[in-house]
DNA sequence: GACTGCATGTAACGCGTTACATGATTGT
DNA sequence: ACAATCATGTAACGCGTTACATGCAGTC
Protein backbone atom coordinates (compact mmCIF):
# COMPACT_ATOMS: atom_id res chain seq x y z
CA UNK A 1 0.00 0.00 0.00
CA UNK A 2 1.66 3.53 -0.63
CA UNK A 3 0.33 7.15 -0.60
CA UNK A 4 -1.49 7.11 -3.91
CA UNK A 5 -3.68 4.16 -2.65
CA UNK A 6 -4.28 6.57 0.45
CA UNK A 7 -5.05 9.36 -1.66
CA UNK A 8 -7.98 7.73 -3.82
CA UNK A 9 -9.51 6.53 -0.01
CA UNK A 10 -9.49 10.29 0.95
CA UNK A 11 -10.81 10.90 -2.40
CA UNK A 12 -13.37 8.58 -1.68
CA UNK A 13 -14.45 10.59 1.22
CA UNK A 14 -15.33 14.06 -1.14
CA UNK A 15 -13.37 16.05 -3.54
CA UNK A 16 -10.33 17.62 -2.30
CA UNK A 17 -7.30 19.45 -3.30
CA UNK A 18 -3.80 18.14 -2.50
CA UNK A 19 -3.32 20.87 0.82
CA UNK A 20 -6.74 19.30 2.16
CA UNK A 21 -5.66 15.69 1.56
CA UNK A 22 -2.12 16.62 3.03
CA UNK A 23 -4.39 17.96 5.97
CA UNK A 24 -6.66 14.79 6.31
CA UNK A 25 -3.79 12.75 6.32
CA UNK A 26 -1.82 14.76 9.35
CA UNK A 27 -5.33 14.69 11.47
CA UNK A 28 -6.21 11.14 10.23
CA UNK A 29 -3.29 9.20 9.08
CA UNK A 30 -0.26 10.77 11.01
CA UNK A 31 0.20 7.77 13.59
CA UNK A 32 0.49 5.19 10.97
CA UNK A 33 1.15 6.83 7.55
CA UNK A 34 2.72 10.15 7.73
CA UNK A 35 3.04 11.18 3.97
CA UNK A 36 4.41 14.89 2.62
CA UNK A 37 3.51 17.11 -0.13
CA UNK A 38 6.68 15.42 -1.85
CA UNK A 39 4.74 12.56 -1.60
CA UNK A 40 0.86 13.67 -2.31
CA UNK A 41 1.33 16.07 -5.23
CA UNK A 42 3.45 13.45 -7.35
CA UNK A 43 0.60 10.81 -6.20
CA UNK A 44 -2.14 13.23 -7.34
CA UNK A 45 -0.50 13.30 -11.22
CA UNK A 46 -0.34 9.84 -11.30
CA UNK A 47 -3.46 9.01 -10.57
CA UNK A 48 -5.14 11.51 -13.01
CA UNK A 49 -2.85 9.85 -15.62
CA UNK A 50 -4.17 7.08 -14.84
CA UNK A 51 -7.85 8.09 -14.77
CA UNK A 52 -8.68 7.20 -11.07
CA UNK A 53 -8.99 10.49 -10.56
CA UNK A 54 -10.24 13.84 -12.25
CA UNK A 55 -9.03 17.18 -11.53
CA UNK A 56 -11.68 20.60 -11.73
CA UNK A 57 -8.79 24.05 -11.85
CA UNK A 58 -10.39 26.97 -9.94
CA UNK A 59 -8.90 29.92 -10.75
CA UNK A 60 -8.09 32.09 -7.97
CA UNK A 61 -6.83 35.85 -8.18
CA UNK A 62 -3.16 36.46 -6.40
CA UNK A 63 -3.23 32.46 -5.46
CA UNK A 64 -2.31 29.49 -7.47
CA UNK A 65 -4.93 27.77 -9.37
CA UNK A 66 -6.71 25.15 -6.56
CA UNK A 67 -7.17 22.04 -8.29
CA UNK A 68 -10.09 20.37 -7.07
CA UNK A 69 -9.68 16.59 -7.39
CA UNK A 70 -12.52 13.72 -7.30
CA UNK A 71 -12.28 10.24 -7.69
CA UNK A 72 -13.63 8.38 -10.48
CA UNK A 73 -15.63 5.24 -10.49
CA UNK A 74 -12.86 3.26 -11.79
CA UNK A 75 -10.95 4.40 -9.24
CA UNK A 76 -13.43 4.00 -6.32
CA UNK A 77 -13.10 0.38 -7.39
CA UNK A 78 -9.12 0.39 -7.46
CA UNK A 79 -9.21 1.48 -4.48
CA UNK A 80 -11.64 -1.11 -2.85
CA UNK A 81 -9.85 -4.20 -4.23
CA UNK A 82 -6.39 -2.40 -3.23
CA UNK A 83 -8.28 -2.46 0.33
CA UNK A 84 -9.39 -5.90 0.30
CA UNK A 85 -6.00 -7.55 -1.33
CA UNK A 86 -3.61 -5.29 1.05
CA UNK A 87 -1.62 -7.77 3.20
CA UNK A 88 -2.31 -6.01 6.48
CA UNK A 89 1.12 -5.26 6.87
CA UNK A 90 2.05 -3.57 10.16
CA UNK A 91 5.37 -2.73 11.20
CA UNK A 92 7.14 -0.53 13.53
CA UNK A 93 10.80 1.10 12.88
CA UNK A 94 12.01 2.77 15.93
CA UNK A 95 15.70 4.25 16.35
CA UNK A 96 14.53 4.83 20.46
CA UNK A 97 14.41 0.98 20.74
CA UNK A 98 17.70 0.59 18.58
CA UNK A 99 19.42 2.90 21.37
CA UNK A 100 17.55 1.24 24.10
CA UNK A 101 18.87 -2.26 23.04
CA UNK A 102 22.36 -0.39 23.09
CA UNK A 103 21.97 1.33 26.13
CA UNK A 104 25.22 -0.03 27.32
CA UNK A 105 27.14 1.61 25.29
CA UNK A 106 25.60 5.17 26.57
CA UNK A 107 26.13 6.79 29.76
CA UNK A 108 23.87 7.34 32.46
CA UNK A 109 22.51 11.14 32.12
CA UNK A 110 22.30 10.62 28.19
CA UNK A 111 19.79 7.62 28.66
CA UNK A 112 18.00 9.63 30.88
CA UNK A 113 17.58 12.10 28.33
CA UNK A 114 16.72 9.63 25.37
CA UNK A 115 13.80 8.35 27.74
CA UNK A 116 12.59 11.12 29.08
CA UNK A 117 12.23 12.56 25.32
CA UNK A 118 10.53 9.75 24.24
CA UNK A 119 8.14 9.79 27.37
CA UNK A 120 7.47 13.66 26.62
CA UNK A 121 6.81 12.86 23.10
CA UNK A 122 4.12 10.56 23.73
CA UNK A 123 2.65 12.99 26.14
CA UNK A 124 2.50 15.30 23.40
CA UNK A 125 0.68 13.27 21.14
CA UNK A 126 -1.81 12.22 23.35
CA UNK A 127 -2.32 15.64 24.31
CA UNK A 128 -2.41 16.80 20.70
CA UNK A 129 -5.10 14.01 20.00
CA UNK A 130 -7.02 15.19 23.39
CA UNK A 131 -6.87 18.73 22.19
CA UNK A 132 -8.62 17.94 18.79
CA UNK A 133 -11.78 16.44 20.48
CA UNK A 134 -14.59 18.64 20.05
CA UNK A 135 -12.96 20.64 17.15
CA UNK A 136 -13.85 18.41 14.25
CA UNK A 137 -17.82 18.93 13.49
CA UNK A 138 -19.17 16.08 12.77
CA UNK A 139 -15.99 14.86 10.38
CA UNK A 140 -14.09 11.62 11.27
CA UNK A 141 -16.86 9.81 13.78
CA UNK A 142 -16.89 7.23 11.14
CA UNK A 143 -16.50 3.70 12.72
CA UNK A 144 -13.17 3.78 10.81
CA UNK A 145 -12.02 6.97 12.37
CA UNK A 146 -12.72 5.84 16.28
CA UNK A 147 -11.17 2.53 16.13
CA UNK A 148 -8.14 3.97 14.52
CA UNK A 149 -7.71 7.05 17.14
CA UNK A 150 -8.26 4.27 19.52
CA UNK A 151 -5.94 1.92 18.20
CA UNK A 152 -3.21 4.84 18.39
CA UNK A 153 -3.80 5.87 22.10
CA UNK A 154 -3.79 2.75 23.46
CA UNK A 155 -0.50 2.43 21.82
CA UNK A 156 0.67 5.09 22.92
CA UNK A 157 -0.47 4.18 26.43
CA UNK A 158 0.48 1.29 26.88
CA UNK A 159 4.25 2.12 25.39
CA UNK A 160 4.48 4.89 28.01
CA UNK A 161 3.26 2.42 31.13
CA UNK A 162 5.99 -0.23 29.91
CA UNK A 163 8.51 2.76 29.54
CA UNK A 164 7.56 4.23 32.99
CA UNK A 165 7.72 0.38 34.93
CA UNK A 166 10.76 -1.30 33.12
CA UNK A 167 13.12 1.74 32.75
CA UNK A 168 15.19 0.31 35.32
CA UNK A 169 16.16 -2.64 33.15
CA UNK A 170 17.99 -0.02 30.73
CA UNK A 171 19.40 2.30 33.48
CA UNK A 172 20.61 -0.40 36.31
CA UNK A 173 23.71 -1.03 33.85
CA UNK A 174 23.80 1.75 31.74
CA UNK A 175 28.01 2.97 31.08
CA UNK A 176 29.12 -0.59 31.82
CA UNK A 177 29.95 -1.16 28.34
CA UNK A 178 31.54 1.86 28.22
CA UNK A 179 33.93 1.73 30.59
CA UNK A 180 34.62 -1.86 29.75
CA UNK A 181 35.47 -1.03 26.46
CA UNK A 182 37.55 2.01 26.96
CA UNK A 183 39.80 -0.11 29.32
CA UNK A 184 40.39 -2.57 26.70
CA UNK A 185 40.61 -0.17 23.92
CA UNK A 186 44.01 -1.45 22.68
CA UNK A 187 42.24 -4.47 21.29
CA UNK A 188 41.84 -1.92 18.48
CA UNK A 189 45.61 -0.36 18.30
CA UNK A 190 47.13 -3.87 17.88
CA UNK B 1 19.67 5.70 11.80
CA UNK B 2 20.31 3.06 8.79
CA UNK B 3 21.38 -0.91 8.11
CA UNK B 4 24.79 0.75 8.51
CA UNK B 5 24.68 1.40 11.65
CA UNK B 6 23.19 -1.22 13.13
CA UNK B 7 25.74 -3.80 11.52
CA UNK B 8 27.77 -1.46 13.36
CA UNK B 9 25.86 -2.22 16.89
CA UNK B 10 25.74 -6.05 16.30
CA UNK B 11 29.30 -6.06 15.41
CA UNK B 12 30.38 -3.57 18.42
CA UNK B 13 28.66 -7.29 20.41
CA UNK B 14 31.33 -9.42 18.61
CA UNK B 15 33.04 -10.32 15.32
CA UNK B 16 30.73 -11.70 12.76
CA UNK B 17 30.04 -12.59 8.77
CA UNK B 18 27.08 -11.26 7.00
CA UNK B 19 24.81 -14.27 7.69
CA UNK B 20 25.11 -14.07 11.26
CA UNK B 21 24.41 -10.84 11.17
CA UNK B 22 21.45 -11.09 9.27
CA UNK B 23 20.53 -13.87 11.83
CA UNK B 24 20.69 -11.42 14.75
CA UNK B 25 18.73 -9.18 13.36
CA UNK B 26 16.05 -11.41 12.71
CA UNK B 27 16.18 -12.23 16.62
CA UNK B 28 16.89 -9.29 18.07
CA UNK B 29 15.42 -6.42 15.66
CA UNK B 30 13.11 -7.88 13.95
CA UNK B 31 10.11 -6.29 15.41
CA UNK B 32 11.37 -2.50 15.43
CA UNK B 33 14.10 -2.71 12.60
CA UNK B 34 13.78 -5.55 9.88
CA UNK B 35 16.75 -5.98 7.39
CA UNK B 36 17.27 -8.44 4.74
CA UNK B 37 20.26 -9.61 2.74
CA UNK B 38 20.09 -6.86 0.38
CA UNK B 39 20.60 -4.27 2.98
CA UNK B 40 23.71 -5.86 4.92
CA UNK B 41 25.96 -7.32 2.28
CA UNK B 42 25.67 -3.38 0.52
CA UNK B 43 26.52 -1.74 3.96
CA UNK B 44 29.07 -4.13 4.92
CA UNK B 45 30.98 -3.22 1.78
CA UNK B 46 30.32 0.59 2.63
CA UNK B 47 31.23 0.41 6.29
CA UNK B 48 34.82 -1.56 4.98
CA UNK B 49 34.99 1.18 2.46
CA UNK B 50 34.81 3.92 5.29
CA UNK B 51 37.22 1.73 7.25
CA UNK B 52 34.55 1.51 10.40
CA UNK B 53 34.89 -2.44 10.09
CA UNK B 54 37.80 -5.00 8.91
CA UNK B 55 37.58 -8.40 6.84
CA UNK B 56 39.21 -10.82 7.85
CA UNK B 57 38.15 -14.06 4.51
CA UNK B 58 38.13 -17.25 5.49
CA UNK B 59 38.61 -20.54 2.71
CA UNK B 60 36.40 -22.95 2.65
CA UNK B 61 36.03 -25.88 1.47
CA UNK B 62 33.16 -26.39 -1.77
CA UNK B 63 31.75 -22.82 0.42
CA UNK B 64 31.74 -19.25 -0.29
CA UNK B 65 34.95 -17.84 1.23
CA UNK B 66 33.62 -16.75 5.30
CA UNK B 67 33.88 -13.48 5.39
CA UNK B 68 34.44 -12.54 9.36
CA UNK B 69 33.91 -8.82 9.77
CA UNK B 70 34.99 -6.86 12.76
CA UNK B 71 34.37 -3.40 14.18
CA UNK B 72 37.44 -0.92 14.30
CA UNK B 73 38.09 2.08 16.79
CA UNK B 74 36.82 4.32 15.04
CA UNK B 75 33.64 2.16 14.15
CA UNK B 76 33.01 2.34 17.62
CA UNK B 77 33.21 5.83 18.16
CA UNK B 78 31.41 6.52 15.56
CA UNK B 79 28.13 4.25 16.31
CA UNK B 80 28.32 5.58 19.59
CA UNK B 81 28.01 8.64 18.82
CA UNK B 82 25.41 7.80 15.73
CA UNK B 83 23.49 6.10 18.88
CA UNK B 84 23.98 9.85 21.26
CA UNK B 85 22.56 11.75 18.32
CA UNK B 86 19.86 9.70 16.90
CA UNK B 87 16.50 11.88 17.20
CA UNK B 88 14.90 9.00 18.69
CA UNK B 89 12.50 8.70 16.17
CA UNK B 90 9.45 5.73 16.83
CA UNK B 91 7.49 5.57 14.07
CA UNK B 92 4.65 2.54 12.81
CA UNK B 93 3.32 1.95 9.05
CA UNK B 94 0.22 0.18 8.69
CA UNK B 95 -1.65 -1.33 6.34
CA UNK B 96 -3.94 -2.81 8.98
CA UNK B 97 -4.72 0.44 10.28
CA UNK B 98 -5.56 1.67 6.81
CA UNK B 99 -8.13 -1.00 6.25
CA UNK B 100 -9.96 -0.56 9.48
CA UNK B 101 -10.04 3.30 8.71
CA UNK B 102 -11.84 2.69 5.27
CA UNK B 103 -13.61 -0.39 6.72
CA UNK B 104 -16.98 0.64 5.49
CA UNK B 105 -15.63 0.04 1.85
CA UNK B 106 -15.38 -3.82 2.71
CA UNK B 107 -17.96 -6.19 3.71
CA UNK B 108 -18.67 -8.23 6.49
CA UNK B 109 -16.54 -11.17 5.79
CA UNK B 110 -13.56 -9.26 4.24
CA UNK B 111 -13.41 -6.88 7.11
CA UNK B 112 -13.94 -10.27 9.59
CA UNK B 113 -10.62 -11.79 7.42
CA UNK B 114 -8.45 -8.86 7.63
CA UNK B 115 -9.17 -8.87 11.85
CA UNK B 116 -9.02 -12.14 12.07
CA UNK B 117 -5.42 -12.13 9.77
CA UNK B 118 -4.05 -9.43 11.88
CA UNK B 119 -4.63 -11.66 15.44
CA UNK B 120 -3.42 -14.44 13.83
CA UNK B 121 -0.46 -12.50 12.96
CA UNK B 122 0.01 -11.39 16.72
CA UNK B 123 -0.43 -14.47 17.87
CA UNK B 124 2.56 -16.05 16.03
CA UNK B 125 4.61 -13.61 16.97
CA UNK B 126 3.79 -14.14 20.79
CA UNK B 127 4.65 -17.58 19.99
CA UNK B 128 7.71 -17.06 18.34
CA UNK B 129 8.90 -14.90 21.23
CA UNK B 130 7.72 -18.07 23.60
CA UNK B 131 9.05 -20.57 21.88
CA UNK B 132 12.74 -18.18 22.07
CA UNK B 133 13.00 -18.60 25.55
CA UNK B 134 15.92 -20.88 27.04
CA UNK B 135 17.26 -21.27 23.57
CA UNK B 136 19.54 -18.60 23.77
CA UNK B 137 21.93 -19.76 26.38
CA UNK B 138 23.43 -16.55 27.52
CA UNK B 139 23.21 -14.75 24.39
CA UNK B 140 20.75 -11.18 24.30
CA UNK B 141 20.45 -11.25 27.99
CA UNK B 142 21.79 -7.76 28.64
CA UNK B 143 19.17 -5.13 30.12
CA UNK B 144 18.56 -3.34 26.70
CA UNK B 145 17.54 -7.05 24.76
CA UNK B 146 15.05 -7.48 27.61
CA UNK B 147 13.87 -3.90 27.57
CA UNK B 148 13.30 -4.23 23.56
CA UNK B 149 11.51 -7.94 24.04
CA UNK B 150 9.51 -7.17 26.87
CA UNK B 151 8.52 -3.96 24.86
CA UNK B 152 7.92 -5.43 21.81
CA UNK B 153 5.57 -8.04 23.69
CA UNK B 154 3.43 -5.61 25.76
CA UNK B 155 2.73 -4.05 22.38
CA UNK B 156 1.69 -6.93 20.25
CA UNK B 157 -0.37 -7.75 24.01
CA UNK B 158 -2.24 -4.35 23.76
CA UNK B 159 -2.82 -4.32 20.44
CA UNK B 160 -4.55 -7.97 20.47
CA UNK B 161 -6.61 -6.28 23.44
CA UNK B 162 -7.37 -3.56 21.49
CA UNK B 163 -8.83 -5.13 18.58
CA UNK B 164 -10.60 -7.79 20.96
CA UNK B 165 -12.52 -5.16 22.53
CA UNK B 166 -13.13 -2.76 20.20
CA UNK B 167 -13.91 -4.65 16.62
CA UNK B 168 -17.34 -3.96 17.17
CA UNK B 169 -16.49 -0.32 16.08
CA UNK B 170 -15.75 -1.28 12.85
CA UNK B 171 -18.03 -4.40 12.52
CA UNK B 172 -21.51 -2.78 12.96
CA UNK B 173 -20.95 0.29 10.45
CA UNK B 174 -19.28 -2.58 7.75
CA UNK B 175 -20.89 -2.72 3.97
CA UNK B 176 -22.32 1.02 5.07
CA UNK B 177 -21.25 2.93 2.78
CA UNK B 178 -20.65 0.35 -0.17
CA UNK B 179 -24.59 -0.26 -0.42
CA UNK B 180 -24.77 3.80 -0.52
CA UNK B 181 -22.73 4.55 -3.48
CA UNK B 182 -23.41 1.47 -5.50
CA UNK B 183 -26.88 3.11 -5.47
CA UNK B 184 -24.91 6.08 -6.56
CA UNK B 185 -23.28 4.96 -8.87
CA UNK B 186 -24.37 7.17 -11.63
CA UNK B 187 -22.66 9.95 -9.83
CA UNK B 188 -19.38 9.09 -12.01
CA UNK B 189 -21.66 8.08 -15.52
CA UNK B 190 -22.96 11.08 -16.04
C1' DG C 1 13.44 -35.77 -4.46
C1' DA C 2 12.77 -31.71 -1.95
C1' DC C 3 13.71 -28.66 1.49
C1' DT C 4 16.49 -26.27 4.89
C1' DG C 5 20.83 -24.29 6.23
C1' DC C 6 25.22 -22.29 4.99
C1' DA C 7 27.33 -18.36 2.42
C1' DT C 8 27.98 -14.74 -0.84
C1' DG C 9 26.47 -11.06 -3.42
C1' DT C 10 24.09 -7.87 -7.59
C1' DA C 11 20.57 -5.22 -10.12
C1' DA C 12 16.32 -3.00 -10.82
C1' DC C 13 12.96 -0.67 -9.14
C1' DG C 14 9.96 1.97 -6.38
C1' DC C 15 9.27 4.75 -2.69
C1' DG C 16 9.54 8.46 0.30
C1' DT C 17 12.14 12.36 2.56
C1' DT C 18 14.12 16.73 2.24
C1' DA C 19 15.11 20.86 0.55
C1' DC C 20 14.13 24.18 -2.73
C1' DA C 21 11.19 27.75 -5.25
C1' DT C 22 7.28 31.20 -5.31
C1' DG C 23 4.05 34.46 -3.43
C1' DA C 24 -0.25 36.76 -1.40
C1' DT C 25 -3.04 37.22 2.89
C1' DT C 26 -4.12 37.24 7.66
C1' DG C 27 -3.11 37.30 12.38
C1' DT C 28 0.14 38.56 16.62
C1' DA D 1 8.14 42.82 11.78
C1' DC D 2 7.24 37.86 11.80
C1' DA D 3 4.99 33.76 11.49
C1' DA D 4 1.40 31.03 9.85
C1' DT D 5 -2.00 29.75 6.33
C1' DC D 6 -3.15 29.05 1.70
C1' DA D 7 -1.49 26.73 -2.65
C1' DT D 8 1.33 24.61 -6.04
C1' DG D 9 4.96 21.86 -7.36
C1' DT D 10 10.20 19.95 -8.65
C1' DA D 11 14.73 17.70 -8.04
C1' DA D 12 18.14 15.14 -5.80
C1' DC D 13 19.18 11.78 -3.06
C1' DG D 14 19.16 7.89 -0.22
C1' DC D 15 17.12 3.92 1.26
C1' DG D 16 15.25 -0.49 1.32
C1' DT D 17 12.66 -4.37 -0.95
C1' DT D 18 12.55 -7.96 -4.17
C1' DA D 19 14.08 -10.99 -7.20
C1' DC D 20 17.85 -13.06 -9.18
C1' DA D 21 22.21 -15.96 -9.34
C1' DT D 22 25.24 -19.75 -7.47
C1' DG D 23 26.29 -24.02 -5.12
C1' DC D 24 27.34 -27.67 -1.47
C1' DA D 25 25.72 -30.59 2.56
C1' DG D 26 22.58 -32.79 5.33
C1' DT D 27 17.95 -34.22 6.54
C1' DC D 28 13.14 -36.09 5.69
Amino acid sequence: MDVRTLCLGVLSEGDYTGYDIKKFFESSFSSFFPAGYGSIYPALAQLLEKQLVSCASQTQSKLPDKKVYQITASGLDQFRQSLREGKGTHRLRSEFLVQMFFSDHLDEHGLAALIDSRLSDINDEIATMDGMIGHQQGANTTGGAAFTRGFNRAMLEAGRNYINSHRVLVERQSDNKVTRFDSNVNRFAG
